[in-house]
DNA sequence: ATAGCTATTGCAAATGATTTGCAATTGTGA
DNA sequence: TCACAATTGCAAATCATTTGCAATAGCTAT
């Protein structure tokens, strides 16, 4: 964590608390979550921050995005991996991440975001 | 087209104006495009309608699905594809999909959705 | 330490996509 | 053509996310 915060501040940004707060959550939550839940667990720090946090991150990269029933959900941009999701329930699994890309031509700065939703084995039932 | 809602026809879904119409534009259209801009093509159908639509095609697997700005992204799911979308303006172009996946031991019923997002030349500038 | 400048915050209100309740309409099978 | 259930249009509600702005808090130089 120190790391990104410093990565952060070498860039110019502050070392304030909504940034240190948020990614304590992010560092301690190894599945996908979204800005809604993180915000349960930081009742201190505004919604409104929650999100900017959240979007400076995704800016530099520094959080993998998924996508379930219209809502974001943020993981650290550790190693490069995913996450099936139950879309009942919520109930998460580790997905190593296999995708490869080609260079691309007409775009660059390209960044992925990958979903896999499904049904739990319990949801199933 | 005709497959796709007679398909939907032998699952007991009745052939609408508004399925007509919202797979008239999809079928039409090989880049994904929002629900919003799927109502402007079709301004007689109502809103609601269409996002109605797209989520029976969405729950069916018919379409794939982006998520670009907050917003979805629906494109008919033909070949297995994706696409590289520009966040400023929009442009975008096919991308093989090349994601293998291994079977998931604990989900059913597992869907993938992978957003590529980047700055497009012109963009860049 | 302090002062001062600017970035960042909290708050409340706005935005914008998507969903929903319900009465009216329409497709389908008899 | 009738009757019934599914589906629509409309308007209002939801819900995640963003934004304007005044107050606050980091950071740098003194």
């Amino acid at each position: 964590m120190k790391d990104i915060l410093e990565q952060l501040k070498q860039q110019g940004y502050k070392l304030t608390k909504p940034r240190e707060k948020v990614l304590e959550v992010l560092m301690h939550n190894h599945f996908a979550i979204s800005a809604q839940d993180i915000h349960q667990k930081i009742k201190i720090i505004d919604k409104a921050s929650v999100y900017r946090v959240l979007n400076l991150l995704e800016e530099f990269g520094l959080v993998n995005i998924e996508n379930v029933n219209n809502e974001k959900l943020y993981c650290l941009a550790r190693d490069p991996h995913h996450h099936v999701i139950c879309k009942k329930c919520g109930y998460s699994e580790e997905v190593a991440c296999t995708y490869s890309f080609d260079d691309f031509k007409n775009f660059i700065n390209v960044q992925h975001q990958l979903t896999l939703t499904g049904l739990c084995k319990k949801c199933s039932n």
